[in-house]
DNA sequence: CACCTGTTTGCACCCGGTAGCAAGCAATTT
DNA sequence: AAATTGCTTGCTACCGGGTGCAAACAGGTG
């Protein structure tokens, strides 16, 4: 077992009390600058460092934030993570990265959380739904929580999501205007909010230029496979001359599955057969591979936002932000 | 401020000491079914729960292991960490998540992750050199360290890794069956010893084959853009019949520049004109686009074992774990 | 030198649990 | 009926710090 040095035991080796010590490792404190000075030498000769723990416990604020998590298929997630660890502890706030799965479900983890003491909970792209909190009367006393990356269907729980309107506004307006006509939709999951908005203003938005027929493929989950998959059913039962000439996927790896399958399987060319729009502006999407048009999420302007809410400097409400369009050879 | 129910205070609603609420919470714990059951239902109308925070200062043990990540351009580290944070959270640990990086290094992470008391520190992918621990005197009284999917270079420090030898050697074993005799090999940083290793092996086996002249290229770092750029740099340099007729990346991800480069820009064939191999079987090598031929890390069993090692269940002596060569198209 | 003012310092008590001992109590044994 | 045994329960002490108040101390003034 392990021993560190105590703010008392400092403070015998100091001649001082266990309060001078701690006023020493307190910003601000009434402490003159000689016994300060003292006791911060004898606390990095005994390895001294305050425990965080105790403080916390004493404080009643740990500066932990649970982030729940519960699509780690989406390659998305990893930079989002980068970003939102790195403002966090910025602002000196660290990261509990808690994987909600099958084992470790929404409530578990939020029970667990809500034990932890931690500061604030942000769900991460996780589906998350209004019965999970009122059903197990988890609303009282929980954490501040805060959704990143999709819709907030929880009453007074704030989101954080890039403006899907405006994207998919953006997004027809470029293929409108390059001369596709019969639009396709690829889906990746059908209980989402955020998916169902985004295909509804697909559709919304064609419907506007006079396009009142948009196809519509469910890939089963977020996968290339899955995306494959979807494509392969589509293009095996639809007559070459009623197909789409533009397909739009929900997420760039739907979109690369399906760009690989078009072209490996049934040699079809992209854009000139049919073109393809992903979202996420995944990297490798934007190789010359696949130069993939995509929808990018402003990421780091999300992660300051929710970080702004987590630490009171920004009012708590529901943010939306613009992100951009992304255009490259698919289209 | 939020307030939650504490353990007297269930104790007064119940009618029983402290004492008894706890030994309610606790299993095993002396106490009757009787008042058990009381306390548990007056515990659940105030809506209580053990805080683990104050759990933790008294047990010294808070269950929580910091895991320490400076490389989130590798996609590799997303899965990595989806079976790290799911095995740890079935052994009842849970993750904190930390982002080393240029405005927190690894002396703050560590110092921070002692602070918090972490019951043991997991360095996955760092680069953490020995000089970091002896500069700081911070080897005394740190929590248990742990390397994953890296060497260690730190006496006393474990490490859990796929064996790069085995690998490498069957790596050159394959493609010398395929017959490629002027092997290259691309490497994304040349200061970590894990990668030295593998263009040491490389470069070995290769020799045991009789062939001695393996052309070195070096990317900047390992993201897709490097790989292509180290791939374009000789491309330029190289008259086509003095070209390798395989090249060795060192991760999928600079295998992945390096194809999309070479069709891209120069019209090559892949593996006609030149073969390539990667490395840790990313996703979309696998897609039909790239069909990458690659090596995969036994990432389930590295995480068991090092999830064995931090709950103490197994020695923690470095482990070196066989991966399996994925064959594809690229070669 | 006494007096006043403002800063340091020490202290009792608190944060919410855990450990281990000792008293309380019922059932069993002699 | 008294003694023994074993389970419950309550209590003191403790984990390592934080808060607010009061005592101690300095420096400047009359």
């Amino acid at each position: 077992m392990r021993k560190r040095a105590t703010a008392k035991q400092v403070a015998e080796a100091a001649g001082v009390s266990k309060w001078t010590v701690i006023r020493a490792f307190t910003p601000g404190a009434s402490i003159t600058e000689e016994s300060k000075r003292k006791v911060l030498e004898t606390a990095a000769s005994l390895n001294y460092t305050p425990n965080l723990l105790a403080r916390s416990l004493a404080t009643n604020a740990t500066h932990q934030v649970a982030v729940f998590v519960d699509d780690f298929a989406n390659p998305q997630k990893l930079p989002f993570l980068e970003t939102l660890t790195e403002r966090l502890q910025a602002a000196g706030l660290v990261v509990m990265l808690i994987n909600i799965n099958n084992h470790f479900d929404h409530v578990h983890a939020l029970l667990h959380a809500d034990q932890r003491q931690v500061d604030a909970i942000v769900l991460f792209g996780t589906a998350f739904r209004d019965e999970t909190l009122t059903d197990h009367q988890l609303g009282r006393g929980m954490p501040p929580m805060f959704v990143l990356a999709r819709d907030s269907q929880i009453d007074g729980v704030p989101a954080v999501v890039c403006d899907a309107e405006l994207a998919l506004k953006d997004i027809v307006d470029h293929l409108h205007e390059r001369g596709y006509r019969r639009p396709g939709f690829m889906t990746g999951a059908t209980v989402l909010s955020t998916a169902l908005r985004r295909r509804q203003h697909f559709v919304e938005f064609w419907g506007k230029k006079g396009v009142h027929d948009v196809a519509v493929l469910s890939a089963e989950k977020y996968s290339a496979q899955a995306g494959a998959e979807a494509v392969r059913r589509y293009l095996n039962t639809t007559n070459a001359t009623d197909r789409v000439d533009v397909l739009m996927c929900e997420n760039d790896i739907l979109a690369i599955g399906a760009i690989d399958e078009m072209r490996g399987k049934y040699g079809l060319r992209v854009p000139e057969d049919m073109a393809i729009v992903g979202f996420d502006n995944y990297e490798l999407g934007g190789s010359s591979a696949y130069g993939l048009t995509t929808y990018e999420q402003p990421r780091h302007e999300m992660v300051e936002v929710i970080v702004g809410m987590i630490t009171g400097r920004v009012d708590a409400e529901t943010v939306t932000l613009p992100g951009k369009l992304v255009m490259r050879s698919s289209t």
